[in-house]
Order: structure tokens, then C-alpha cells, then sequence
RNA sequence: GCCGGCGUAGCUCAAUAGGCAGAGCGUGGGAUUUGUAAUCCCAAGGUUGAGGGUUCAAGCCCCUCCGCCGGCUCCA
């Protein structure tokens, strides 16, 4: 068959043989680059080891090189088999489970009698590297189950033999590399010795196949490089995430508490960290209030028939903190708003011209999760959603979907999130509502998204049961995702609450809700921030915006003079006035990343001048107050930052 | 919830083999009056996460519980 190499030309390659026959005609060509790494069909990676179907016509290829995404799968993939060589031989009776790559590495699952320890995995580190040394060829073969079988019975392979039996025939291959056999179906490298640089980074248990039911395996996660350059870059950049850790950031800069005391999950929000959140809370409603929402409030509790009227008591119990008895009627905490805003939205007789309605609140709700995926600020026990729903008719959803997203993206923008990946969630297997109206609301979601020119994926069947929905990561400056913006459309609470209105023809109609959080939680969110800003929040958001330092005991009045203009033009400051060094106090004021300091000694007192310090280590000299307060106004709108 | 690791002063961490619980930072007091990321001295601060056990003796060994960390599962 005739086959199309990028960069290389046309050549021949028998039919049923694998393309690494050809690499005595290709080493002959000379390229800037050398020999691939593998190559790319369509969207798929084909590695040297794969015979190419006869069937396939027009067989362009494309190269991958090191630098290429796919090539770094390709060479964690084989990095993962590498480690379960190393594993095996250490440890024979350790049985395999699965050895994927993953976005930042690999793992491999193992199941053995005891758990590996750090010296377990710098044992296995350095027998990687001998194996990695040896370089050993790698080879893929295909076979039938029954031989299949027999070679991972005779390994003692139960997990493998297990993921065999669920294959189809046509497609077991395996890979060996050395006396190491592999279950896999690719793409590999050639040999071992092309992984230049491989690190294992901690070990966890893992269920086998996810399932709680079934066995616990040891999972060793690793990461791996073509180059040693890129493995010390990841590493550093693991270092600057460590640094990052808003749970770091949140002590030492005083933002939130979260004590064993208190309740895990549950969150104490220090002076700092809710002058933050006011800023942020002040900007939401401003902005609700401006696009015609209503703001409301609810209670944190109700009667626990009003969860079973939702719905909740039959698939969320195992979220709901318990319910409590008093005078003979139940309570339950609430773990979610919309039944509240339902009852305000049922209050009267709505007609066709009321809707769309917009009720909007920051509702602090409590989920009881279980204990070992509490996390920080991102995952917690009690959190305030900035919640809302829209009430609205059937013709009004796509428009009020548009507006939704609207807000979303301007208000992430806020905060410099710019880029997203954005889910969209369709109909699943159990559903409520008819399929007509779950078109409907899908291809809304869709035109929405479309007209806003934002880019999605479709997540087939992951949709709730009560309606489709659109998730929205934003990427941080550290390049991570975040879920925060969720917008979900319910067929079934209307339903279940037996909402109405009346339409023009004066009959009842079912209004479609609109469920919507932009930031998700404030607590999630402040996470987040704190992780993305690391700590340095913009001068709009910073609990202390301005420190005023002096550099010797004579400039005390001078100071309290300037920290008391600052404080009545509206700004949070602050004031150092301590006998220390003014090194001492910008280093302190450096550490609470404080955007700016004023700086007094006898020189400015005399001119009557200011000297400014900004956090990014920018001097500002000989200044007049009145022009960094000009200055500082301009930096006060959130709005002006992009 | 499950698996593994960890828990010592407000914070970061030390404490030989089971043998008198320590340092730096921070805090308080004093000295110093300083020009752009750490001046010096003194002091206070602890039921070593909680409870039980072993031992002449437990921060250290054993058991139970709680919490945290890394994962799995789940999710805003």
C-alpha cells in the first residue's frame, strides 16, 4: 500500500506491516528534525509498531515530534509501561491494573499485599532507570483472546484477564518491551531509552475501575520528559502551584479560617478576607440589580416537606445535613435555594407579561460531603452560591440563555479569567420532561453559546435528569481549570411546585427556570482568586490598598496627616509608624502584598511631598498626595482593569 | 466513606536508642531614629490533636477517636 509521510514523501509499505519497516528508507532522508516520535491520522496517533489496515486509502501522515502535545502522550504512555516493568521486577507478585497517561503524566495502577512506600518508589526509580538504560525495543503484537488469555493467566494477571474478557477479539494487542508484557493498545515509543527524564511523584490508593465496591489498588502517579530541562520546568512549576495554595496564602494572609474546632468544611471568614468578599459581593448585586434581576433573601432552614415537594429527600439525601425536630414539625437545613425562590416566584398570579422573572441571591447553603473531599476553600461543607433563577415562557429561554452567558463572561472578565472550556450537557438515559422539550432547551443552549461566539464541548447523556445544562471552567494564570460557572435548565421543579402563568389566551402555561451560578460559590471562587492573584489581589479588591510608613518618629504627625486625607478620600489604609527600619516595614508591607506604600521621612515633610513604593517594587517620587490620589481613583473600577 | 501519610508554641520546624520539650519568625517590653525586602537586648508563650494502654520513665511504642494532607469516589 501506498502510503503519504509529511516532510518525507511517498513510500510503500507492505500490507499488514507496521511503519517502523520503513525506517531504513526514512533514515536516509534527511530532516530537520530526524525521525518521528510517531505520527498523526486524522485525530488519531499511530506509532511505529501499528500495521496500518489495507483498507485505508489516501494515507497522509503527519509527524510528531518531541515538541508536539501528542508526543509527550506517547512517551508518558510508554514511561507507564516502564514503571510496571521496574514494578514487577522488584516486586513479582505485584498484579497490574491499568497504566494510563494523564495530563500532566501517568500512573499505574497495582495491586499489592502492602502499600508502596517513598523507599519502595526510589527502589523502582532506579530500576527504571536501568531499564531505561537498556533501551530496550519496544513490540506490539495482536491476538485472540484465547491466546490473550493464556499469556495473562500464565503472568498471573487476574486484572488483565478480567479487561480481556470484555474485549472484542479483533482488537487485543500487546506490547513487550524486554521480558515485560504488556495488555495495551497504544501508541508507544520505539524503545525504552527515548524517555530522557522520568520522576515518580507520590503513590495512592485507588479503587480498581473507580468502583467502591471493588479492591483497592496503589496507584503510582509519575510524570515524564523528553528532555531533563523539561522535567526540572514542570517540577519548578509544581513548586509555584505549592506556593500558590490559597490555603497557605489564606493563613498567611489572613483571609480565612477553617478550624478543627469550627466544623471541617466549614468556613470562618477573617476581616481581610470579607473585605474582599464585600467587594466582590457589592460589584454582583450592582450589576444583578442593572440587568434587572431582583435581589431576595431566604432562610437557611424550612420544613423538610418543602424537600420533599422538590424533590431532594429522594436524590440528594446523602448530601443534606439531617433534619431536627421542634414543636413536632421537621426542619431541614437547606442545601440548595431554588425552593425558595420558587414559593416568592408563586407568591401571586404571574402572568405571560411578568416573565421573564429574575430572583437573584447569595444564598448560603449547607451539604454534608463526605469527609475525605473536603478541600480548602473549594470544597467545603457550608457555601454561599451566588445563586439565581429565572422564571421564564418557552420563546424566552434562548434569549434569557444569551443573557446568562453575557453576565458570566463579563463578570469573569472582572477578574481577568479570559479563557474557558465550556461543557455542554445533554439528555441522559433517566429523565423528566418529554424529549421534544429537551430539544428544544439543548438547541437553545446551543444558539446561546453560538451567539456568543464561545467555543464548547458536548458531554452526550451527562446532562441532570431534570434538564440540560452548560459548565464553564475558567483557566487561571497558572493555566489550571476551574468549575465555577454553571446554567442549568429545569423541566422538573416547575413541574413538581406545579408553577404557572397565565398566558395571553388566559390559560395556565408552565414557566421553563433557568438555574444559574456565575461564580458558583464564593467560597470556591475566593479559592480560586487567591490561587490566581497569589495572594497580590488588584488594587480594587486588596483589603488594604495603601500603607503609610515613616521613617523616623518626627514624621508621625506628618503620617497620621496623610493616612487621614487617604482614609477620607474612601480608601482602605492603613498605617506603620513603628521605630523599626523602613526596610524592615516595606518588607512586612511587601509580604502582606500591599499595592502601595507612601514613604515619609524629613525630605517629603518638608516639600510636603509624598514618596511612593508600589508592590511591583515601582518608585514613585517628589509626589503630591492629590496625584496619587488621581492615580489610585483610576485604579478603583474593577471594570477599568481590562 | 475508602487507602496511605501526617498531627510538638500563633506560624515554620527541631528533639540520639523510650530518659529534664527546643529554635527561628511572630507577639509584648526596652534600646535604637534609621531612606526602599529582616537593628539589637529581654520576656511571655506547651496537658506534644483527644482519650486509653505498655513502661521505673512516653512527643517517641500499642489501641480507639478527631482533624489535616495526597489520591479514589463525589461535586459549587
Amino acid at each position: 500500500m501506498k502510503i503519504h509521510i509529511k516532510e518525507f514523501g511517498d513510500f510503500h509499505l507492505p500490507s499488514g506491516q507496521p511503519l517502523k519497516t520503513l525506517i531504513p528508507e526514512l533514515k536516509k532522508i534527511k530532516t530537520p528534525k530526524g525521525l518521528p516520535v510517531a505520527f498523526k491520522f486524522n485525530s488519531d496517533i499511530i506509532d511505529w509498531h501499528t500495521p496500518i489496515p489495507d483498507e485505508t486509502k489516501d494515507l497522509i501522515l503527519e509527524p510528531i515530534y518531541p515538541n508536539d502535545k501528542e508526543a509527550l502522550e506517547v512517551l508518558r504512555h510508554t514511561a507507564s509501561h516502564i514503571l510496571a516493568q521496574a514494578v514487577k521486577e522488584l516486586f513479582p507478585e505485584a498484579q497490574l491494573g491499568i497504566g494510563p497517561t494523564i495530563e500532566e503524566g501517568f500512573y499505574y495502577d497495582i495491586s499489592y499485599p502492602r502499600p508502596f512506600t517513598e523507599d519502595d518508589l526510589a527502589l523502582i526509580e532506579k530500576k527504571i532507570q536501568e531499564i531505561i538504560k537498556k533501551n530496550l525495543p519496544l513490540d506490539r503484537k495482536v491476538l485472540n483472546r484465547k491466546d490473550a488469555e493464556a499469556i495473562f493467566s500464565k503472568l498471573n494477571e487476574n486484572f488483565k484477564l478480567e479487561l480481556i474478557r470484555e474485549f472484542d477479539d479483533s482488537q487485543i494487542s500487546i506490547y513487550t518491551q524486554g521480558e515485560f508484557i504488556d495488555l495495551c493498545r497504544g501508541p508507544h515509543l520505539l524503545t525504552t531509552g527515548q524517555v530522557k527524564a522520568l520522576k515518580l511523584l507520590s503513590v495512592a490508593g485507588a479503587y480498581w475501575r473507580g468502583e467502591e465496591r471493588n479492591p483497592m489498588l496503589w496507584r503510582i502517579y509519575g510524570t515524564a520528559f523528553f528532555d531533563e530541562k523539561d522535567l526540572k520546568a514542570y517540577l519548578e512549576h509544581l513548586e509555584e502551584v505549592k506556593k500558590r495554595d490559597h490555603r497557605k496564602l489564606g493563613k498567611d494572609l489572613e483571609l480565612f479560617l477553617i478550624d478543627e474546632d469550627i466544623g471541617p468544611g466549614l468556613v470562618l471568614w477573617l476581616p481581610k478576607g470579607a473585605l474582599i468578599r464585600k467587594q466582590i459581593e457589592d460589584l454582583w448585586r450592582e450589576e444583578h440589580l442593572k440587568r434587572d434581576y431582583q435581589l431576595v433573601f431566604t432562610p437557611h432552614i424550612a420544613l423538610r416537606d418543602l424537600w420533599k415537594t422538590s424533590g431532594h429527600l429522594d436524590f440528594y439525601v446523602e448530601n443534606m445535613y439531617p433534619s431536627m425536630e421542634l414543636e413536632n414539625r421537621v426542619y431541614q437545613l437547606k442545601p440548595m435555594n431554588c425552593p425558595f425562590h420558587i414559593f416568592i416566584y408563586n407568591q401571586k398570579r404571574r402572568s405571560y407579561r411578568d416573565l421573564p422573572i429574575r430572583l437573584c441571591e447569595l444564598g448560603t447553603v449547607y451539604r454534608f460531603e463526605r469527609s475525605g473531599v473536603l478541600h480548602g476553600l473549594l470544597r467545603v461543607r457550608g457555601f454561599t452560591q451566588d445563586d439565581a433563577h429565572i422564571f421564564c415562557r418557552e420563546d424566552q429561554l434562548e434569549e434569557e440563555l444569551i443573557g446568562v452567558l453575557d453576565l458570566v463572561i463579563t463578570f469573569l472578565k472582572v477578574f481577568g479569567f479570559e479563557e474557558y472550556q465550556i461543557f455542554l450537557s445533554t439528555r441522559p438515559e433517566k429523565f423528566v420532561g418529554s424529549p421534544e422539550i429537551w430539544d428544544k432547551a439543548e438547541r437553545a443552549l446551543k444558539s446561546a453559546l453560538e451567539n456568543k461566539e464561545l467555543a464548547y464541548q458536548i458531554d452526550p447523556g451527562e446532562g441532570v435528569f431534570y434538564g440540560p445544562k452548560i459548565d464553564l471552567k475558567i483557566k487561571d494564570t497558572l493555566g489550571r481549570f476551574w468549575q465555577c460557572s454553571t446554567i442549568q435548565v429545569d423541566f422538573n421543579l416547575p413541574e413538581r411546585f406545579d408553577l404557572v402563568y397565565v398566558n395571553e389566551e388566559n390559560k395556565f402555561s408552565r414557566p421553563i427556570m433557568i438555574h444559574r451560578a456565575l461564580l458558583g460559590s464564593l467560597e470556591r471562587f475566593f479559592g480560586v482568586l487567591i490561587e490566581h492573584y497569589a495572594g497580590a489581589f488588584p488594587f480594587w479588591l486588596a483589603p488594604i490598598q495603601v500603607r503609610v510608613l515613616t521613617i523616623t518618629d518626627r514624621n508621625v504627625s506628618y503620617g497620621e496627616k496623610i493616612f487621614q486625607e487617604l482614609k477620607s478620600a474612601g480608601f482602605r489604609v492603613d498605617k506603620d509608624f513603628k521605630g523599626e527600619k523602613i526596610s524592615y516595614k516595606i518588607r512586612s508591607a511587601q509580604l502582606e502584598k500591599i499595592p502601595y506604600m507612601i514613604i515619609l521621612g524629613d525630605k517629603e515633610e518638608q516639600a510636603q511631598t509624598i514618596s511612593v513604593r508600589k508592590r511591583n517594587g515601582e518608585l514613585l517620587q517628589n509626589l503630591k498626595l492629590s496625584d496619587l490620589l488621581q492615580l489610585l481613583k483610576s485604579e478603583l473600577s474593577p471594570l477599568s482593569l481590562h
